[in-house]
DNA sequence: TTGGTAATAGCAAACGATTGCAATAACTTT
DNA sequence: AAAGTTATTGCAATCGTTTGCTATTACCAA
């Protein structure tokens, strides 16, 4: 609601229009953030959503809207399984991800285990990392176990 | 010449059949690793090649090949600018890469600067990080300096 | 050396994502 | 309130990449 009230405030300072495809893609992906698991919404899954809010909505659209958003740091973008995800920028401050592999979960990561990354980056190479829609992509501790227990499956039929 | 012969071995002993296609490919990676700048190159740039070898490759076939390739750790991938482009594995080790968003330049990185983020993600987390084609997006020390004088330059036009 | 078989190549269609373009509509000005 | 300006939309074409299918061909065994 609050967060609402605050993008659409952002739009009209940077001159961007307030349109009503806009309004729409804005609300859904505040609405997936609170509810369902992870805040994450796929592309089509915004796009789908917004169809049934207006159905003349174009998959486009949907992308230029949100990477428009992106741009204004009203939605942050994570890559899932090498797939587009976005959700609404995290008020206290961005945090970060780690992107199972197998299970395509993600799950938050706290910036300051990135903090000293980035020092070592600027003062050593004076490179500059994009570190605020940073993602690994890695097996969460589930998938690992699964898999180890799969392994041992695997011996005992031989 | 010896990576190749490694490379071919490789293949064999994992069941795959040695195709005239795939020593192409590996050529031309291995060719492009040496020549021109940085020893990336991009998937039109090899099909360009390896059509001049072999005019009747396919696109297709050489992005199948590259991801067999990297598959068995002979070819290394790594994204510049959402573009996928590979190079021949570090026999020495692996590295990964500064990719600069604005000049698309990579510059490589020395695994040791990670060590110790797989560390804390494993023990905090129990995260296994996929390091060994690591990529940070962001912006190189030319490009950050070109940009500020660019800035410098807006500011005396006013 | 030949024949059998399974992996692979080539083609075309499809994917997710982006872009050019003409028509539309949100904002500004009067 | 109406007209003008310009951003934005919807559509279709296109991009880079992946996939299903059938014909081919590398490899193994006889």
């Amino acid at each position: 609601m609050m967060k609402h009230d605050k993008a659409i405030e952002t739009l009209r300072l940077k001159g961007h229009r307030l349109t009503p495809q806009r309004l729409i893609v804005l609300s859904i992906i505040a609405s997936g953030s609170e509810a369902s698991g992870g805040g994450h919404m796929g592309v089509d899954e915004v796009y789908q959503a917004a169809k049934k809010a207006y159905p003349y909505m174009d998959i486009a659209t949907v992308y230029r809207t949100l990477h428009l958003f992106k741009g204004l740091g009203v939605v942050t973008e994570v890559a899932i399984g090498d797939r587009l995800h976005f959700e609404l920028t995290d008020p206290d401050g961005h945090h970060h991800h780690m992107v199972c592999r197998v299970c395509h979960g993600a799950f938050n990561l706290s910036p300051h285990y990135l903090a000293e990354f980035r020092d070592t980056l600027n003062k050593e190479f004076g490179f500059e990392p994009d570190l605020e829609n940073f993602a690994v992509s890695g097996v969460c501790a589930d998938c690992q176990e699964a898999d180890r227990a799969a392994e041992k499956e695997k011996e005992i039929q031989n």
